[in-house]
DNA sequence: CAGTATCCGAAAGGATACTG
DNA sequence: CAGTATCCTTTCGGATACTG
């Protein structure tokens, strides 16, 4: 439990699988929406406003292959797919909030950081 | 307070903006490595195994734009600068350690989640 | 409706060489 | 020592067209 130079870098290495598996462009949106009930892929499609078709499948299929969610396909025609949160998914969601809860406090401060550093520091290299 | 489905997708948006600062290849490993103590860049650079000597240069000016880290430089020869977190830092440094703990309880789960899936799902498209 | 397949431009990031 | 500048490869993701 204590934290060792070696097991601190371990420890980030860790972190950071699970910040890949949500920190890309797309998925914590689409879990987001997930939240509270089940959608279906056109749905879904609309909700996450600029997703594309491609992006959504591929973001819905490592969501599911992490068993963060569910996909139940219909055999009706029109086809009908419906996508849910699992438990596991539910509990990441509850982490994320407290990540959400800091951006929340912390993002006026931190905008206000870009700008000072902006203003003093003049754009001298790789802008 | 409430969550309307229009303010989770905004609240979401905001996250990703934050998940943005430290989602990144190497924001954390930098910053939990300065968790404890202040470093000089070759230590960060030793310290950070696999990162090249340009990309710890742009993640710490990212971190310091942010005001996560500070900078300071002192005017002797050879050159010394130190990165420290400030209290920014630490404070987001402790939201992440809720998503750590979560990713070291769940990793084993998803790593069997990802075989199963692999193993019941042909790669049929886009390995 | 719910995908798949293909193409393509943008961006991230590594390797290397050079500098105050 | 602590960067910068340049090049170059890899990856990400959007647009589009097609299919069961």
């Amino acid at each position: 439990m204590t934290a060792e130079p070696e097991s601190d870098e371990q420890a980030c290495r860790q972190v950071l699988q699970i910040l890949a598996l949500i920190g890309d462009k797309w998925s914590i949106l689409v879990v987001g929406h997930l939240r509270d009930r089940t959608l279906r892929f056109g749905e879904l499609h609309r909700a996450v406003t600029g997703i594309s078709q491609r992006m959504l499948t591929l973001t819905l299929r490592q969501l599911e292959r992490d068993g963060l969610l569910t996909r139940t396909a219909h055999p009706t025609v029109p086809p009908r797919v419906d996508y849910a949160l699992t438990p596991l998914g539910t509990t990441l969601l509850d982490s994320v909030v407290a990540l959400a809860e800091w951006a929340n406090i912390h993002r006026p401060t931190i905008i206000d950081n870009r700008c000072r550093y902006d203003a003093t520091h003049p754009p001298r290299t790789q802008a």
